[in-house]
DNA sequence: CTGTTAGCGCATTCAC
DNA sequence: GTGAATGCGCTAACAG
């Protein structure tokens, strides 16, 4: 145990034990014919001596190295952190680690992380795609002889499992559920974004809509706190003035949130909030803010065990197919009733 | 680029190019002491190839990993995210990959996923240490001889260098603002915790509430809403009730803050509210919510650049002695003035 | 400039 | 039950 420059081998443990090579590593894994006797003394030695095998070792020797890659625009951003919470919690089931990377959802910074992460050997890889066209990402991709899951955002042509949450449903359902309220003029406000999950969101309250015979009023001018502001004073002061706000991802809906409460704008009296996306205080604030909510651990967890789905019956055709089948996993979206959509949830 | 069971080797690459492996090696490592014209052809060979250096052969020659480990509580806490995004920028800028584990305060869990993380050979560690005291991490950690850098809180005997934030400091601070703001009875809600920085917390607390004669009132009872709600209101209708509360942790804040607004007491007319750590919507919710603000991305950024700098000057005596004199980083919190202490700040 | 060779630490034959 | 030898992919000596 104690300070020493070079980590002990197996054959300084084999030379101290007075035994074989073979031994001490039939020792480490799981000590299977070996006498008790011997066992007990090489275990002794090993934990005397501070030995830890050597994974580089061990993955020369052709066997995985445990490690997943997860590819992620941040990893400050919370519905990120989260997805990586839960992937790294399946991959410590499975014995490996997880090794974060974050592109900034830049397509450069991501296949050089990819790159790197391959050099690494990652037994399987997760990535939230930059960009689900990008071109080098699909050639990546289709080079790639390692398992990969995609989450958030599909890769275009499917050439990967994917695991995202029903951005579309979701969206028509918190619109449907606005136009029950017996709102008539509902503003979307998408937020500046060229992402998958807008796009599908934006369908979503279209789709809501236009079954509603209602017009589809679709802002995508808010980027910050400064745009929301003018863009909902305008529509206040303009011919038609909104009574519900359906905000597209959390930004937007806090922005949204600010400027009604700087204008001193009555939600959801005058207007109505809805937004998509749920976040830690959307319950404290005042009035609470109702939301699409997504299986945010969820998406993590699925795509994780799916990845070790196929790290672990490779082999197995059937189990392949059926992953194959799955090529996209989508996951049910929840609305949470609470004030700002004109709910009066009991607690 | 065609996908493959196996990757290429560089002696597969050699073969093809109808070069030596060494000069394949040469050509991966930025190629000195190769013809331009070999070189070029070299890595068209590769790049059809779609080869990629085996890092665990690497590793075996002796080569760092360039991988550093990351073990905090849990990689969704805010807090914990964003120190790990800026580790891992630092990780990136370094050449290297950060590969994350979560703890959840369990020292058992903690010396494992330590264990794992060293048998995977990575250069050097980060840890937020579960218990600062626990023998078990001590214990390796003195057997080790990798750096290795504690963040958030620092190892009992400051056996590792430590990055921490002046938790001290900035709850004396804090709890002097709220007395200059003429508060008379500052009541501190420490919320259940048994972490270091909670009681460093305390101590600035108890500090600055003796050099002006107070007397400290320390709550530890609040763990959830319910108990937030049940210490406040026994406070408020007791004999001396409070006007100014001082919460120590984020979930602290928002419990007080909910339950204040709950029974309709005004902030921070009636009781002023203080909080230590910043957080999302501090600045949104009405009143917004003054805090003691961590540097919460420079503690991960410091932590990791001080662990390179480590990696890369460990022969260097100079700087291993710096870096051995300053065993304790504290860095700098800041106080925000909103408006829950009584501040009316311009923006 | 370029190629040959040895060996990093380990798991795995194959003997004993 | 046990051990000696081989080779995984790569780089660093050392020759040419």
């Amino acid at each position: 145990m104690k300070k020493k420059g070079t980590p002990p081998t197996v054959s300084e443990v084999a030379r101290a034990a007075n035994v074989g090579t073979t031994t001490v590593s039939r020792v480490i894994n799981g000590g299977e014919r070996v006498s008790p006797k011997t066992l007990a003394h090489v275990q002794r030695v090993i934990d005397a001596m501070g030995y830890r095998p050597n994974q580089a070792a061990r993955v020369l020797k052709g066997h995985r190295t445990k490690t997943i890659g997860l590819v992620i625009p941040s990893i400050a951003d919370p519905f990120f952190s989260s997805c990586a919470e839960a992937a790294q919690a399946v991959a410590q089931a499975n014995d490996s680690l997880l090794i974060v990377t974050a592109s900034h959802n830049d397509p450069h910074s991501e296949l050089e992380n990819l790159n790197i992460l391959i050099s690494h050997r990652v037994d399987g890889l997760i990535v939230a795609p930059a960009n689900s066209q990008s071109e080098g990402l699909r050639e990546l991709l289709k080079s790639l002889s390692l398992p990969v899951i995609a989450v958030d955002r599909p890769v275009a042509d499917a050439l990967v499992p994917s695991v995202v949450s029903d951005n579309f449903k979701g969206a028509r359902f918190g619109t449907q559920h606005l136009i029950e309220h017996g709102y008539k003029r509902i503003v979307c406000l998408t937020g500046e974004s060229t992402l998958f999950t807008i796009h599908e969101r934006m369908r979503g309250y279209r789709a809501a809509m236009e079954s509603a015979g209602r017009a589809a009023t679709l802002n995508t001018s808010v980027k910050d706190y400064r745009s929301a502001e003018y863009a909902i004073q305008s529509m206040l002061s303009g011919p038609n003035p909104p009574d519900a706000l359906f905000t597209l991802k959390n930004s937007t809906t806090i922005y949204a949130f600010e400027v009604l409460q700087k204008l001193n704008v009555s939600i959801p009296k005058t207007i109505a909030l809805l937004g998509f996306d749920d976040f830690e205080l959307a319950s404290t604030v005042r009035p609470s803010i109702s939301v699409i909510q997504q299986p945010v651990e969820e998406i993590g967890r699925v795509a994780a065990e799916l990845l070790f789905e196929q790290l672990l019956g490779i082999r197995s055709v059937t189990t392949q197919s059926k992953v194959k089948r799955a090529r996209l996993v989508t996951l049910e979206t929840r609305l949470i009733q609470r004030n700002s959509c004109g709910c009066s949830p009991s607690n």
